[in-house]
DNA sequence: CAGTGAGCGAGCTTCCGCTTGACTT
């Protein structure tokens, strides 16, 4: 393969060469290679041209900065800068790979184009579009001539004129996305690596997510601090002459307005103007008994007209939102239906930030509203939406049924399975309403007085449906979805009497706002210009693959790691998570791409800061890398993590009380006293008085798994640092006992007799006969081992501390201990030819981490994905030099060097890699515990 | 968040956007 990496050097040419030149060498075959991005629009494509054109897809793109260690090449691996992949020493140059997967599908490219004469780059209209075929030009080198193709429709007509009318590579376009790339992998690799050193492993920010996680914060918080309200009304039914009922809700007393939710601040509870009247049940009751002997009639009749519009046709955000709305399908779902449609030729392109319809689209809609609905269902002229998607790039037409005329959705059920079925009804009815009349519709306000106090009612009918009759859309608040429907009242003119049929005091509670749900995340970072069509059900997945949310039904609910990060960014990091932050950037990106603006001048003040290049807007001038040099030292995990609860002002405890969030997760903390916060409670259910519950519980013993038969102490499992283990006798008892379960046994599996044997180790197995000294079986920190006076041997995996016999710990026992475990493991390969280097034998070893390759004094792992056995004594000899090249681990200096600060420091950071070592097991057995909890 | 004796290498995690299969069940 010749996929060597490249890097992009200004000498490069970004423009492909002048159309038409070479063609004295046509051969008779004349074929021309058109590559798209997808492959079903290369399918639909290659109908439309003859057999004098091959349309193949690029799937995306095909060249990326290296994602990790095992992609960058080795000529810059041991560059400071490697793990970047750009090389931020010399201009932000960036290294570009062929990423693994991408491999075979270039490689067809490249056959592909030798049997052509000429190539034509169809790729997407937008910045990424005109970035892959930069990238296929770079990496195809094509001898022959190359044209830049683009269509906004697939139609026949459509391609022919864009085959006829070819373009340039945009250089403008492609170094905007080059940039946007680079600042991406800077902001998103070092901000992470930051947050490894100060709050987890694995852990990640990046421009997209971080907001998305800050603003699913920044909603809790608010619900944190809502304080609620309560407030009663009355709610009657009055009775007309003619005997109906009309509905109605006390408005005023005595000239003082009855308060809604709106009127309370959030803050507080208290009302915002004291000048409304904020009635309490006894109020409302006694107003209630005084109003039944009054007397009541109709003051005023308001009737307004107003007119509703469609909405604008499906956006990939919309359609999100929709289908979360109305089918309740997840981002995810949503996509995967609609690629099927789209692949399939149901749908147009399912990933788009356009509104807008093709001229046949049109039609076919209004000729269906014609045919489904009749004329007077139509609009009467062609309604056009405009795009106002903040950095829309509209490279698409907006989502709808493919091809004319629209197929309905009767006629294709049968081929479509359930989910593609009620997405694809949803698509078509939208793009069919959006060419509908508008609904006509009245409002009818009653007002009602009598005693002193004035009732209204309002009501709503539909005085023509229009394109209601196809599609209503649908509502994050269920209860305003409810009020927008139709709702009558009875005729009624002023100064009619009414009598009071009943009155019922309503207590209301203000409520506090909502959490984010897909729909509606979706649409806040749409709004905000963050995020784009192909990534927001990314995005939601991630944010929930690292535990930063998880979903209580529709909900997104933030975790404390989430609190934590938020605040570390907020404090530390505060432009990187500014809601303006991406916005900002794209009004960069445009002056770039209209090549008004350098790529690298903003790149050197986002990350070496105004210094670097002192003009210009603030804005841009982050100096990442200044910033991560001062807050490696000045950030405290121990600060940006604890979030105080407030403190009590009765019982015993009156200290403080803080959430923190540890490596294995947030926990309670008051003084010395510590409890643990189970999964599943969200952050706004934890107030003060739900943690000092908690600390009670934590305080109170668990349900003990039975009683030891011969100590009679209460036997516990619990989950601990080192994983779980089960504790003889209360916590406070001297002689308690502790005892780990063993790795080969599952916590569930642990009964009464089980626990007994674990704390029955050491066992004694018998004195040696020749070191006179007692055989003991135990379980350690290395796991299982047998011990005679100072020897110690661990037990090969199949034995168990419980049951290995005397014999066989005097066979281990005679075992050499030089190689750790049992015999030392045959070499996977020797070489005869010893090294060069350390003239020593050269051997393939299976280590702990995999196999490696040793020459006595240096190691080096053998890469993932090559088979040791195949490596050749040369292989084996480049890697030994290039391990040998990058010198001593850091780890030991670094830890030398932490140690010489305070002895205190190294130890806990010591204790804590062991503790994530063991994560897993000891949050799985907390989990448990949570569930044996709650059952018994 | 419990405490239990050795020594043979650590290396990796992460971003945003553009696209589908290749896997398994």
């Amino acid at each position: 393969m010749s996929d060597k990496p490249e890097s992009r050097t200004s000498e490069t040419p970004i423009f492909p060469p002048r159309i038409g030149s070479f063609l004295l060498m046509a051969k008779s075959t004349s074929k021309s290679l058109v590559i798209v991005e997808s492959p079903a629009k290369a399918r639909t494509i290659s109908k439309f041209l003859g057999s004098g054109y091959q349309v193949e897809a690029s799937v995306g793109h095909v060249r990326d900065l290296p994602g990790g260690a095992k992609d960058i090449p080795k000529k810059f691996k041991k560059e400071p800068w490697a793990y970047l992949g750009v090389n931020v020493e010399k201009d932000f140059e960036p290294v570009y790979i062929v990423p693994a997967d991408k491999k075979k599908q270039v490689d067809k490219l490249k056959a592909a184009l030798k049997d052509a004469d000429s190539l034509y780059l169809a790729t997407d209209e937008d910045r990424e579009g005109e970035a892959i075929s930069w990238h296929l030009f770079e990496l195809l080198k094509p001898k022959v001539p190359v044209h830049r193709l683009v269509f906004h429709e697939i139609t026949k007509e459509a391609i022919q004129h864009a085959l006829e009318d070819p373009r340039e590579i945009d250089d403008g376009l492609v170094r905007a996305q080059e940039t946007r790339r680079i600042l991406d992998r800077l902001y998103g690799y070092d901000v992470s690596q930051l947050l490894w050193k100060k709050v987890g492993r694995g852990l990640s920010a990046g421009r997209v997510q971080s907001v998305a996680v800050r603003l699913i914060v920044q909603r809790e918080r608010e619900r944190i601090a809502f304080h609620d309200a309560t407030y009663w009304d009355l709610e009657a039914i009055f009775t007309t002459d003619n005997g109906d009922s009309l509905p109605a809700m006390l408005a005023t007393v005595d000239g003082r307005k009855i308060p809604t939710g709106k009127d309370f601040d959030s803050t507080n509870g208290q009302l915002i103007n004291p000048e409304l009247l904020q009635m309490d049940e006894q109020q409302a009751k006694e107003l209630k008994q005084k109003l039944e002997k009054e007397n009541f009639r109709v003051t005023k009749v308001e009737v307004k007209p107003f007119t509703e519009r469609p909405k604008a046709p499906f956006t990939t955000s919309t359609l999100q939102q929709e289908a979360n709305r109305k089918l309740g399908f997840t981002a995810r779902r949503c996509m995967q239906a609609a690629q099927r449609l789209y692949e399939n030729g149901y749908i147009t392109y399912m990933r788009t930030d356009s509104t807008t319809l093709s001229k046949e689209a049109i039609n076919a809609a209004r000729d269906l509203v014609r045919s489904e609905y009749g004329e007077k269902f139509l609009h009467d002229s062609v309604r056009v939406y405009k795009g106002k998607v903040k950095n829309a790039q509209e490279a698409h037409e907006a989502i709808r049924p493919a091809g004319t005329p629209f197929r309905v959705p009767g006629a294709v059920q049968n081929e479509l399975d359930r989910d593609q079925f009620r997405l694809f009804e949803l698509i078509w009815k939208r793009t069919v309403a959006c060419q509908m009349a508008d609904a006509k519709k009245q409002r009818i306000s009653v007002t009602i007085e009598g005693g002193g106090t004035t009732f209204t009612a309002s009501g709503t009918s539909i005085l023509f449906e229009g394109f209601l009759r196809a599609y209503v859309e649908g509502s994050d608040d269920p209860e305003a979805e409810l009020a927008d429907k139709e709702r009558l009242l009875p005729a009624v003119s002023e100064n009619d009497g009414l009598s009071v049929a009943t009155l019922d005091p309503k207590s209301h509670t203000t409520q506090p706002p909502s959490r984010f749900s897909e729909a509606s995340l979706t649409r806040t970072l749409e709004e905000k210009g963050i995020g784009r069509p192909s990534t927001y059900a990314s995005i939601i997945d991630t944010i929930q693959r690292r535990d930063y949310v998880y979903k209580k039904g529709n909900a997104l609910v933030p975790s404390w790691t989430a609190f934590s990060v938020i605040r570390l960014m907020e404090t530390h990091f505060e432009p990187l998570v500014d809601y303006d932050f991406t916005a900002q950037m794209e009004d960069f990106l445009d002056t770039i791409s209209r090549q008004e603006a350098e790529s690298l001048q903003y790149l050197k003040r986002f990350y070496f800061g105004d210094e670097a290049e002192p003009t210009g807007d603030e804005k841009a001038a982050i100096g990442l890398k200044p910033r991560l040099e001062s807050k490696i030292e000045e950030i405290d995990p121990r600060v940006t993590a604890k979030f105080s609860l407030g403190i009590p002002t009765e019982g015993e405890n009156r200290e403080e009380v803080f959430v923190r969030v540890g490596k294995y997760g947030p926990f309670l903390e008051q003084g010395e006293r510590k409890a643990p916060i189970l999964d599943g409670m969200a952050p706004d259910e934890m107030t003060l008085a739900r943690a000092m519950e908690l600390f009670e519980d934590a305080a109170r013993e668990d349900e003990p798994l039975g009683v030891h038969p011969e100590t009679g102490k209460p036997i516990y499992i619990k989950a601990g640092r080192f994983g779980p283990y089960v504790q003889m006798g209360e916590k406070d008892d001297e002689e308690k006992k502790n005892a780990s379960i063993l790795k080969t046994i599952a916590v569930e599996d642990v009964d009464l007799e089980m626990a007994c044997k674990l704390l029955s180790l050491p066992r004694d197995l018998g004195e040696h006969p020749e070191m006179k000294e007692p055989i003991l079986a135990h379980d350690g920190r290395y796991g299982p081992y047998v011990k005679c006076g100072k020897e110690t041997r661990s037990l090969p995996a199949d034995k168990s501390p419980l049951d290995v016999t005397f014999d066989e710990a005097i066979e281990l026992l005679k075992q050499p201990k030089t190689r750790g475990r049992a015999a030392p493991k045959e070499p996977i390969k020797k070489f005869e030819k010893p090294s060069p280097v350390t003239e020593n034998e050269i051997k393939i070893l299976e280590g702990r981490f995999g196999p490696y390759a040793t020459d006595g004094e240096t190691n080096a792992s053998i890469p993932r994905g090559t088979d040791p056995k195949e490596m050749t004594y040369e292989g084996v000899l480049d890697l030994l030099a290039e391990r040998a090249a990058k010198g001593p681990t850091k780890k030991k200096k670094k830890k030398k060097a932490v140690k010489k600060k305070t002895a205190k420091k190294a130890a806990k950071k010591k204790t804590a890699k062991k503790k994530a070592a063991k994560k897993k097991t000891a949050k799985a057995a907390a989990k448990k515990k949570g569930i044996i909890k709650k059952s018994s």
